[in-house]
DNA sequence: CTATGTGCAAAGGGTTTGCAAGTAG
DNA sequence: CTACTTGCAAACCCTTTGCACATAG
């Protein structure tokens, strides 16, 4: 793999980004410094950087791919209410797993959970208190 | 939600399915059957009987949705080599997880793993015993 | 020099939508 | 009669691809 200036970049903005960008968000975000930069760019080089396990790329539901630069297993959580997506800490007990699916070899897996994060908890138990209507 | 034909062949495929089958898959196995079917009826369809929790819609990287009349929570693996999608009776302990996630308020969740399935691997296995180049 | 990466525009796959006609209740 | 459903075609969104030019090694 080639040295490209784009391609740093790419990894960069999601390095820094906490909001596990989509290719969109990571176009726009670089356009402003990089006005010739194509979109086309964007999706090949987070292919590669993909493959290269350099960033993990989450499918979600009704939402186009996002990507994460923390590459070690962890699971996400959407909330149902601000859309945002968690990165959570591995909860998985994943020797009681892989005991519990036997007959086949299982070589990962991908956990979404979906809730309520608990800035939006927050934001509804307040609101309760000041007896408004609840937002959900 | 009104009666229509359509949408009881529908669910009746998918039902009657053992492969998660894609909105194109159940078309095409209706379409002898009912000529005049419009893909649009079957996306809808699928939309409101998932909506109503009659069927599941799977999430997997590189396919189309595709559609589970098991919605009893469980888990899928994917399978690496023939790309089956099999069932797998829930092997995560949720007590155990959702003691993991504090301070958000978890509603569910999808666990996806990927592997190789135990027909691929016996597949395998006879094939090298047989001296055979391993399939994968 | 050769392989790889780029920008652009066009194509692609999967899914949704507007509309006029048909059907359920 | 009124609301819901259908088929069709067109639109939509996200992502990939073909091509000629540019850049890395």
């Amino acid at each position: 793999m080639n040295y490209s200036k784009q391609r740093e970049l790419i990894l960069d903005v999601v390095r820094h980004a906490s909001t596990h960008p989509t290719a969109e968000e990571i176009y726009n975000g670089l356009k402003a410094s990089q006005p010739f930069l194509s979109l086309a760019t964007v999706y090949r080089n987070l292919n590669q950087l993909c493959a290269h396990q350099s960033l993990l790329r989450l499918h979600l539901p009704n939402s186009p791919d996002r990507y994460d630069a923390r590459v070690q297993p962890h699971c996400h959580l959407r909330c149902e209410h601000c859309e945002t997506i968690i990165d959570i800490d591995n909860p998985i007990d994943w020797e009681r797993l892989l005991s519990g699916v036997q007959g086949h070899q299982i070589n990962g897996g991908e956990l979404v959970l979906f809730g309520i994060c608990s800035d939006c908890l927050n934001a509804q138990k307040s609101k309760s208190q000041s007896g408004g209507d609840l937002p959900l």
